[in-house]
DNA sequence: ATGTCGGCCTTTGGCCGA
C-alpha cells in the first residue's frame, strides 16, 4: 500500500506534473493541497482516465484538499470535526476509509498572516487534529494523518536562514502541538525511516533556495500504532523540484507493508 | 537584493498569501 501526500501549490498549474508523477510513481491514495480552486474546477478527468478517482474539497484562490485513489474508498469528512471560527469555512481537511484505514488529508494553516487571529487560528486546527487523533484511537482504528502541515517540528527540519526566528512555522507553540499530536503514540513516518539530519519537503521558489538546498521539513505523514508496524518506506521525492515549473513542495511516498 | 510564484481584482499593474 502505497500513500503519498503533495502540495501542489495550484492543481491547474501542476495537472501535468500529478498525471506524470502517478504514472512513474503509482501510489494507492494520493493527497493533495492547494489546489486553489472550487471543486467543478478540478481537472479531474484525465487521473480519473489513468485510473483514479477523485474526491475535491475546494474553494476559490486558495487552499483547497483532495484525494485520488486507485483503491475503493468512501469520504468521510469534507470539514474538520470539532473546528470552529474563519479556518473551519476554508478548505483544508478531508477524511476517506479505505482499505480499511481511516486516512486523513490537511491543509495546516501557515499562521504568518493575519496577525495574531491568524496565529490562533493555526493552533485552534492543531488541537482539534489532536482530538480527532484521540477519538480515533479510542476507536482503535488504523490511521494516518498526511498532508502540508506548516510546522518544522526540529532545528533538523529546517536550513539555517530559510526562515526567521519568530516564523509561526517553528515557534514554540507550533511545536508544542506537534509534538502532543505525536506523543499520542503517533509515528512520524519520514523521521521513523530517518532519524536523524537534513530532510526537506519545501523550498521556497526564492532566492534559488532549492539549489543551495535551503529548505523546510513540513510535509509529514503521521501513523498509527498498528500503522507504524507496517511502515517500510518514507521518502521525499526531491526529483519533482527540479521539474520545469515544479511546485515548492515535493511529494512524500509512504510505503506499507500488505 | 522585498529576491518568486499563483490567483484574482482593483484588470495590462497591484494586492494578498505562501
Amino acid at each position: 500500500m502505497r500513500l503519498a501526500t503533495w502540495n501542489v501549490n495550484s492543481i491547474r498549474q501542476r495537472e501535468r506534473h500529478v498525471a506524470a508523477w502517478l504514472a512513474r510513481v503509482q501510489p494507492d491514495v494520493l493527497f493533495l493541497q492547494e489546489i486553489k480552486c472550487q471543486e467543478p474546477d478540478f481537472p479531474r478527468a484525465g487521473f480519473e482516465a489513468a485510473g483514479y478517482s477523485c474526491a475535491v474539497v475546494g474553494q476559490k484562490s486558495y487552499n483547497g484538499v483532495a484525494v485520488l485513489a486507485r483503491v475503493p474508498f468512501e469520504v468521510i469528512h469534507t470539514a474538520l470535526p470539532g473546528l470552529d471560527g474563519d479556518v473551519a469555512a476554508q478548505a483544508r481537511y478531508i477524511e476517506i476509509e479505505a482499505a480499511g484505514m481511516v486516512l486523513i488529508g490537511i491543509y495546516l494553516p501557515n499562521g504568518n498572516s493575519g496577525g495574531e487571529a491568524g496565529y490562533q487560528g493555526k493552533l485552534a486546527f492543531m488541537a482539534a487534529l489532536k482530538a480527532r487523533a484521540e477519538a480515533l484511537l479510542a476507536a482503535d482504528r488504523d490511521f494516518a494523518i498526511l498532508g502540508d502541515w506548516n510546522v518544522a517540528p526540529t532545528d533538523d527540519d529546517y536550513a539555517k536562514g530559510a526562515l526567521s526566528a519568530g516564523d509561526a512555522l517553528i515557534r514554540p507553540q507550533t511545536r508544542a502541538a506537534y509534538r502532543s499530536i505525536v506523543w499520542l503514540g503517533l509515528t512520524d513516518a519520514l523521521r521513523a525511516v530517518h532519524p536523524t539530519g537534513k530532510l526537506y519537503t519545501f523550498w521556497d521558489y526564492q532566492s534559488a533556495c532549492f539549489q543551495r538546498d535551503c529548505g523546510l521539513r513540513i510535509d509529514h505523514a503521521l501513523l498509527s500504532p498498528q500503522l507504524a508496524e507496517r511502515l517500510l518506506t518514507a521518502e521525499p521525492d526531491r526529483r519533482e523540484r527540479g521539474e520545469e515549473q515544479p511546485s515548492d513542495h515535493v511529494p512524500v511516498v509512504i510505503d506499507l507493508a500488505a
